[in-house]
DNA sequence: CAATTTGTTCCGCATAGGGGAACTACTGTC
DNA sequence: GACAGTAGTTCCCCTATGCGGAACAAATTG
């Protein structure tokens, strides 16, 4: 029992197990015993047992050379299956696609999950010099274009917890004052795109536009990312249109009608 | 504990957990709390508790209003570590992208894990009618293209066990005589493809070559998969010269060397 | 060949976690 | 709209499990 107040049941052994899961990154894809035992606060038989437990099930695969464990292939499988589930992802993968070919650059979808983004599907350009993301990614919200778009379109609630939670300069063009914050949110509805420029990540250039369902909701976003070399000022226009595009085809696909949508709020 | 005489200890609610994430498949993406209940032989309660420790993680999201349950962004961000973490993707990626742009059909890249092949890249073609795989997907070695390529390459052990665990009859044309299999295996090492035509899919028509890594080893297939409609009689051996050439092109970037093994061999 | 470091197994105790029952929330039916 | 039926969560109790620490084993280094 972790929470005091009767809250819903949490099996502790398995919450260490899915912890210790989460501890992997694409910066840090092995890790030993002994530094999970120190990063999760476990002593290091405990982690044995958990690592030899998750191995059995396939979800880390031990290195008996290095004794270093990584994840393994059963993740691969389940992340192939919410995938699939994902609604979204069927109609918007071939918008995705033409998007592509039509900019040049990777796009991706993304979506709000908590106060981050969260890339659910990725669609690689096929120049030399790509940026480094991967499906599934988690990056703060404040300091992507994709991230930018689905705040700029949430309730004022989780724009108030981002705040909250502190806006942390990642880069020099990180945005770290609130009241910058909100301005630009308030530009993005306006303009219907938002542009990242090396807020997250050096050299590189993010746009991103808004996706709707049938309810009008913004359920997602469609961005593309390339250095900046490429993603120049007097071209950046060019592609938030492309981009935008994309997102209302996307969103017609998914039943959203423009029109309808108009006429009520005018 | 599981096991019989001492090895490795298990825990038994971490590993009932984790066998409830992979009892979520792409036929089943959402699950109930009795269904689970059922399938993995526990109690309810248990299977409630297992589930909001899970939720609590983000590895599983739960509908509030059907209760139904389906897997969360946790899986998918780890999804994306392993994805970034496999050597053979790097090198092999824009092979199988070109790949699909010459056959005009899905590619993939599989690897053996115990006795089943599993897609562990995919890269998919823009036809309106399309095959249904997914990453990580996990299919039986002896009928499939890319599993009886990583068979006909690997230690006869294998494929000892494979027959030993039974040849199940999927589709009409599944082999199911070891003999006929061996036979099969011995031919794709001659010819150097595989090719399987409803053997596992309905419709489905597949062809698989090896790579190979620096050691020589057959280390994934990269494998080509159409309705058979479009995979014709008459337009397989051109795709299948088209996947072997992927094949040896993605084994070269690994470092193999085919002069020197072929100087090696004879 | 010690000495050190790192991972696994053993051990014993406290408690977490399993099952079942009770409780609660929904569904659908008449 | 009441009532039966179903499905999920919480409670309770008891046992087995899983935790930390120590001993053990293996690998690495000087």
């Amino acid at each position: 029992m972790s929470k005091i107040k009767g809250g819903p049941q949490i099996l502790s052994s398995v919450q260490n197990a899915l912890r210790l899961l989460k501890s992997f990154s694409t910066f840090e894809p092995t890790k030993r015993v002994g530094e999970l035992a120190e990063s999760l606060g476990l002593a290091k038989s405990t982690v044995s047992r958990l690592l030899s437990t998750l191995a059995s099930e396939g979800f880390v695969i031990k290195d008996e050379k290095t004794n270093a464990y990584r994840l393994g292939l059963s993740v691969l499988t389940l992340g192939g299956i919410i995938t699939n589930d994902l609604e979204i992802h069927k109609e918007a993968a071939p918008v995705l696609y033409k998007l592509v070919n039509d900019t040049g650059e990777t796009a991706h979808l993304a979506i709000l999950d908590g106060l981050d983004t969260i890339y659910i599907h990725k669609e690689e350009c096929n120049h030399p010099v790509r940026i480094l993301t991967h499906l599934g990614r988690r990056n703060p919200s404040y300091c992507t274009s994709s991230g930018k778009v689905l705040l700029a379109f949430s309730e004022p609630k989780i724009v108030g917890k981002v705040i909250d939670g502190g806006l942390v300069k990642h880069m020099h063009n990180t945005i770290t004052d609130p009241g910058q914050l909100q301005g630009e949110l308030e530009i993005i509805r306006e303009q219907g795109f938002a542009v990242s420029t090396e807020e997250l990540t050096e050299g590189t250039r993010s746009v991103a536009a808004p996706i709707r369902d049938y309810t009008g909701q913004v359920v997602s976003a469609i961005t593309v990312v390339g250095p900046i070399q490429r993603m120049t000022d007097h071209k950046i226009n060019r592609i938030a249109k492309k981009v935008m595009e994309a997102g209302n085809e996307a969103s017609e696909r998914l039943g959203y009608d423009e029109r309808y949508f108009k006429r009520l709020r005018s």
